[in-house]
RNA sequence: GGGGCCGUCGUCUAGCAUGGAUUAGGAUACAUGCCUGGGGCGCAUGCGAUCCUGGGUUCAAAUCCCAGCGGCCUCACCA
């Protein structure tokens, strides 16, 4: 057994486990600059996927994709005093061209708001113009001082940020809803990770936001992952921008505007949520394979046989969208394969040797739950099909099973920190509304309200922390 | 930014506590040939290391000291 595998077990070193898959699997590597990470062609083409899903739906509610300058003028970024605030202390600074002294400095954007609202300005003249629903694809920078976690932090990483504005307050509600509901489609229906929808508390919420809306999931070790952001906006950045139009009623007002988005961080995500101790399980619907074949030569039996036949499944299987390779190599056996498929987590695999020459049939196997089946020639593609759909199912299933598993609901102080110590995973806890509380209990345990749930429960109890009436229950967690 | 751990062929690692004799050793990967093939085959040959970088101590540094760079864990912050 060589280290060509992962080499420990997802339960018992969970970082070293996901550090492992990630690199063995080829799915990134680390920069030689520091905190910055390459994404592999595998990665790369799930992140492709997710392109392909979102660009659908956005493109389909009259949303349309353009781009703008990764540089921001740094009076633009200081024009919305909370936002400067807010990101600060992470932008990356331009302050030479060549070896002139730049006269103004250019922020390497944090996130686009300031510089395509100053663009909005000149654009929206009257409610005709209205709504304007632009996106961007790009790559932002965030200048961590943490250590790099591929994936998960790295100073650089991809998204892609919808930026609205509308006429009226509820349109701009509605949209924050849209894009939420999109992206809890994508996760869910498409990556297989369940996730909670809600609200911000006010102190997790957007630099220069009204209202931030979010997914949030549970990792196998038991932290909360952000899937994405929704935020309304108000008029926050429409006033400071001067993104004005005039009315049906021959006014002047300020646009209402939206933004949200996701990232490559949902990679990561998928990796942490599917895995297992063979290494990466991706779902069917955004894996780049789907299907491997691997044909089991003996001794040169049926070799023939084998070739026409491997090569007739993988026509057909791809005569049904289905994206299948056919690792014919003949440097390696068969059960070298199956464990470098397995690794690189390729849903499923189909395995043609003499005997099933023979019998008319071939071998399949599932990747999520290992199990074997001989299926008949006739009901080959059929049962691929349907196998790929029963997987991705399966592993959302699975997925949900664990989320509900780590979510905890307590009624004390003392129970809560018990879980966060133990188990961890959501902690689904009275709360009173009041920043003082939700502070302490962020300090005394690491724990944040990472989620005020749309889900609704009656309180059970007083504030888990000053025991005064409680408003609403709230997600809480550690948090990634 | 704070604290802890770490850095030797592509990868994993021995050597480092007690500086010198290993030509810096092994495994794996890679290349070539043969042989194999239903769960990481076998044999042979070959290729492969600025011992992270820069200083210092010393007759002598992979080994000791200092600084830097990078990674992992952790805390504060974030997607």
């Amino acid at each position: 057994m060589s280290d060509t595998g992962v080499t420990v077990k997802k339960c018992q070193d969970f970082s070293e486990w996901y550090v492992q898959v990630v690199l063995k699997a080829e799915l990134a590597d680390y920069a030689p600059v520091k905190g910055c990470m390459i994404i592999r062609p595998d990665a790369y083409a799930v992140w492709e996927k997710i392109q392909e899903i979102v660009n659908q739906k956005i493109k389909a509610t009259g949303h349309r994709n353009a781009y703008f300058p990764m540089f921001i003028p740094e009076a633009f970024l200081k024009s919305e005093a909370e936002h400067f605030a807010g990101f600060t202390p992470e932008v990356a600074w331009i302050t030479m061209g060549g070896d002139t002294p730049l006269e103004e400095k250019l922020a390497v954007r944090p996130t686009s708001e300031t510089i395509m609202y100053s663009m909005y300005a000149k654009w929206i003249r009257s409610w005709r113009d209205l709504p304007l629903k632009i996106n961007q694809w790009c790559n932002i920078v965030r200048w961590e001082t943490k250590a790099t976690r591929l994936f998960l932090r790295t100073r650089e990483f991809l998204w892609q940020e919808g930026h609205t504005a509308h006429a009226t307050a509820e349109e701009a509600d509605a949209e924050v809803m849209w894009a939420l509901n999109m992206y809890k489609d994508v996760v869910e229906n498409y990556l297989a990770i369940p996730v909670v929808l809600g609200t911000k508390s006010d102190s997790e919420k957007f630099a220069g936001a009204n209202y931030t809306t979010a997914l949030e999931s549970i990792m196998p070790d038991g932290k909360a992952l952000q899937m994405g952001t929704s935020h309304n906006l108000g008029q926050h950045f429409a006033k400071v921008f001067d993104v004005k139009y005039i009315g049906e009623d021959k006014q002047d007002h300020y646009v209402w505007q939206t933004s949200w988005g996701i990232t490559t961080r949902l990679i990561g995500a998928m990796i942490m949520v599917h895995g297992d101790d063979k290494g990466l399980i991706m779902p069917p619907k955004v894996a780049p394979i789907q299907v491997v074949i691997v044909p089991i030569p003996f001794k040169g039996l049926e070799a023939e046989a084998i070739a026409a036949k491997t090569k007739e499944i993988q026509d057909s299987l791809r005569a049904k969208c289905i994206s299948v390779t056919l690792d014919d190599r003949t440097e390696y056996t068969p059960g070298w394969k199956f464990n470098q498929w397995e690794l690189k987590g390729v849903p499923l695999r189909i395995e043609i040797g003499p005997r099933d020459i023979k019998n008319g049939q071939c071998v399949m196997v599932r990747r999520d739950n290992g199990q074997k089946a001989f299926v008949k020639n006739e009901d080959i593609i059929a049962t691929a099909e349907k196998l790929l759909g029963d997987i991705q199912d399966s592993m959302l299933e699975k997925a949900r099973a664990i989320l509900a598993d780590k979510t905890t609901l307590v009624a004390t102080y003392d129970e809560f920190k018990q879980v966060v110590e133990g188990k961890g995973g959501f902690i689904k806890a009275a709360w009173c509304n009041s920043p003082e509380c939700e502070a302490k209990i962020k300090e005394e345990t690491g724990a944040t309200i990472r989620i005020r749930p749309f889900q609704k429960e009656e309180a059970h109890t007083g504030c888990v922390y000053c025991g005064k009436e409680a408003k609403e229950v709230v997600y809480f967690a550690r948090s990634y």
